[in-house]
DNA sequence: TATTTTATTGACCAACTGGTTAATAAATGA
DNA sequence: TCATTTATTAACCAGTTGGTCAATAAAATA
C-alpha cells in the first residue's frame, strides 16, 4: 500500500511501482469486464497506457498477471469487510448489521465476483498454483466466529451452528443474486439491481441469517399468533 | 424429446435430429467445461465426431450454438427439478425436502451451473437476444408458492414472505457452494465435495430456510432451554 | 565517471480461431 | 425416374492471440 516505504526497503523504483499498479489496474477492469478467457492482454496494455511487453517482463505470462490481479482482489474483499465495525454487544443487530454490510460489498463491486467466478470456471487453476492466496486470511470469519459465541452466550443463538456453512451462506444469499443477476431476470423479466430492490434483498438475507440463528424467534413475531405447528 | 414424433410432425430426417443431439451433446460439454470463450469450435465438432462447417450448417454462428445450448440446459433443469414430489400436506416438511432436492440437482449437474456461470459473466448476452429462454418456465416457482399459502393456511409459515426472494435464496444457498467450490476450499483448505459434506450442506441450506419461513421455531428447539431475548 | 542492473520500446511471429466456399452425396417428392 | 431439397465433406483463410527478440534508455551502484 505504502509506495514510498516499500520503494525505501527493497530498493524499487517508484516508476516501476505506478506502472505495476497501473498495469493491475487496467487488467482487474479487463478480467472483471470478459472473464480470463474473453481478456486481451493487447487491451490492457493499451487501456494501461504501456507497451505489451511490459506485462509480460512484470508478470511473465497472462496466468501470471492474473494470479496477481486475484491476489490484489483479495486484499481488497479483505479490507472492504473489515471496514464495517460490528456491535458485539448486541449480537441480534451485529449479526443483521454483518450480512446487510458483505452483502453490500458484492453490489458495490460486482468486478470482484465476476473476477472469482471466472477463476471457478478455471477450477482455481490460479488459487491452486499459488502459494500466497491462501494465506490470505478473511478477518470476516472471526467476526461471524465472535457474534456466534456472544450470541449463544445471551442465549439467544443456537449453539449447535457451523461457522463455516454459516460464512458460506452469508456469502452465498447476497452474492449468487449478484453474479446471477442476468439469468434471474430473463426468468423474473424484472429489474433486480434498482436500488430499492437491492436493499429489499439484503434486509431479505440478513432476515433469513438472523432467523436461522435465533433460539426463539418469538421476539421478531410481535404481532402474530402462536400455533403450536403439532 | 421423442424422435419420431418431432421427424413425423415437421418432416425432418431423424438422422438430422441424431447428428443435432450429438452436437448439442458435445456443445454442452465443451461450453461448461471451459466457458464461451475458452470452448473451440473445432473440439465441439471432434467431439461429436462431425465436421466443423456441419455446427455452422445447423447453427450458424458459436452464439447460435451456445444460445441452443443454454435452451436445451434450461429445459434439463427444468425437468430436473419437477421431479421431486413434494409433499405438501406437511409444509415444513415439504419445504426442507424441496430445498434439499433442489440443491441435490446442483451437485449432481455442475456442468448446469457453470453454463449460467459463463453466461452471467456474458451479461446475459444470449438469454436476451433469445425469445424463447424468457418463456421456459420453471415449476419451482410454483411448487414453492404452494408450498407457503399451504404454510400460511395451517399458520406454521409466517406471511409476510417474498416468494421470489425466497426462490432465489434456496438456488442461492446450494448454487453458490458448487460455483464458488474452488475458491471456497481455496480459502478454507478443506474438501467440501465429499458426500458427508455435501449432505451435511444440503441439510444445512433446508434447515436455514425451514426457520427463516417458520412463526415459530420451537417445534425445532425441542432439547433447547428458552430464554426470553429482553 | 564507468559499469551494471532495471525498465521500456517497437517490430515480429507461429499457432490458432471462428467462419467460408464450392463441390458432392443422400433423401425426398413429383 | 428425375429434379430438388437437405446433409456432409475437405480444403482454405483472414484476422487475431499470447508471447518473443534484440536494441536501447534510464537509474543505481561502485
Amino acid at each position: 500500500m505504502d509506495v514510498l516505504a516499500a520503494s525505501a526497503l527493497k530498493k524499487v523504483r517508484v516508476s516501476t511501482l505506478l506502472t505495476r499498479e497501473k498495469i493491475i489496474s487496467a487488467a482487474t477492469y479487463e478480467f472483471a469486464e470478459k472473464g480470463y478467457d474473453g481478456a486481451r492482454m493487447d487491451e490492457i496494455a493499451l487501456r494501461a497506457g504501456i507497451q505489451k511487453n511490459v506485462l509480460y517482463y512484470y508478470f511473465k505470462s497472462k496466468d501470471g498477471l492474473y494470479t496477481e490481479v486475484l491476489i490484489s482482489t483479495y486484499e481488497l474483499i479483505r479490507f472492504s469487510q473489515a471496514e464495517s465495525k460490528i456491535n458485539f454487544d448486541d449480537p441480534v443487530e451485529g449479526m443483521r448489521k454483518l450480512v446487510y454490510s458483505i452483502g453490500k460489498i458484492w453490489f458495490e463491486h460486482p468486478e470482484f465476483l465476476r473476477l472469482l467466478q471466472s477463476e471457478n470456471i478455471l477450477r482455481g487453476r490460479h488459487i491452486k498454483a499459488s502459494r500466497k492466496i491462501p494465506d490470505l486470511y478473511s478477518p470476516l470469519m472471526e467476526s461471524i466466529k465472535k457474534l456466534l459465541r456472544k450470541g449463544v452466550d445471551k442465549k439467544v443463538f443456537r449453539s449447535e451452528v457451523d461457522p463455516v456453512d454459516l460464512y458460506i451462506s452469508i456469502t452465498s444469499l447476497s452474492a449468487h443474486y449478484v453474479s446471477h443477476q442476468h439469468t434471474f431476470e430473463g426468468i423474473f423479466k424484472s429489474k433486480l439491481m434498482t436500488s430499492p430492490r437491492i436493499r429489499k434483498r439484503l434486509t431479505h438475507c440478513a432476515e433469513m441469517v438472523v432467523r436461522y440463528l435465533l433460539v426463539s424467534n418469538d421476539s421478531l413475531n410481535k404481532g402474530a399468533k402462536h400455533v403450536s405447528s403439532k
